[in-house]
DNA sequence: ACAATAGGGGATAAATTTATCCCTATCTGA
DNA sequence: TCAGATAGGGATAAATTTATCCCCTATTGT
């Protein structure tokens, strides 16, 4: 694996929730699995914008930091599905949280967003 | 500015939330900001692990984004102090359920994070 | 005269994260 | 027999974000 040059900072809260959370797709793979979308092939379809490998190693973080857990079942061809660990499970309300609030502030959001980006 | 060569994805409320949050300092900032630490140099001393210039870059893409404000008082030495708009102002109980969360369960993300660097 | 403080920003390097490409394996259906 | 689905990963390139370095203005204190 890569190995960080520069130390992370974990002093609070907010230090441990980004650690765990920072990807560009962690929070929608958490979401979609909650909603029952659990084997790699369906969070990829849901996904599209995100590459296979990309997705395989976000997975892999969340399950090593023990949000998601992976089930095997020995079969060909094979099938793989993920599901949110009770401690996974705490974080869904905060998820939502910060989905709703993008829901609710939508409009103004696409407006200050598009405009900075024209400049 | 940098030109951006991938395409945002925008689709719903997380990625909307996730344009403005991502960024190694900013929910800090705006968390600081709201407690009271409005000067750039104050909010440098309570980062002290933040470059001055990321911190000030940060700080221009919240205030693009409407997230504060930036007031400039004409005096000798400069003085400068930002402060949340309205919009941020609706940020803050979702960025206050983050940091409780993290609090919450500081103990468990401190192990799995640390289990993971050290494989 | 000189350092420190206040606020800012250009140029460039380094770090980190994502994307792309290619290869593995087995079974099902046309 | 060939295409497609299923799941995964190594090697490497590209994109993106952060960090570092240096420079500017003006005032106050030593």
């Amino acid at each position: 694996m890569y190995e960080r040059k520069i130390p992370l900072s974990l002093n609070c809260g907010l230090d441990l929730i980004g650690e765990v959370l920072y990807g560009k797709w962690k929070i929608r793979l958490l979401w979609f699995i909650n909603e029952g979308f659990m084997r790699p092939s369906e969070l990829q379809r849901k996904i599209p914008d995100a590459s296979r490998r990309v997705l395989n190693m976000q997975l892999k973080e969340l399950e090593e930091h023990e949000l998601i857990s992976r089930k095997i079942y020995p079969v060909v061809p094979p099938k793989v599905e993920y599901s949110l660990t009770e401690f996974g499970n705490t974080l869904i309300p905060v998820i939502s949280a910060l989905g709703q609030w993008g829901d609710d502030h939508e409009e103004h959001l696409r407006t200050v967003i598009t405009k900075r980006l024209e400049k």
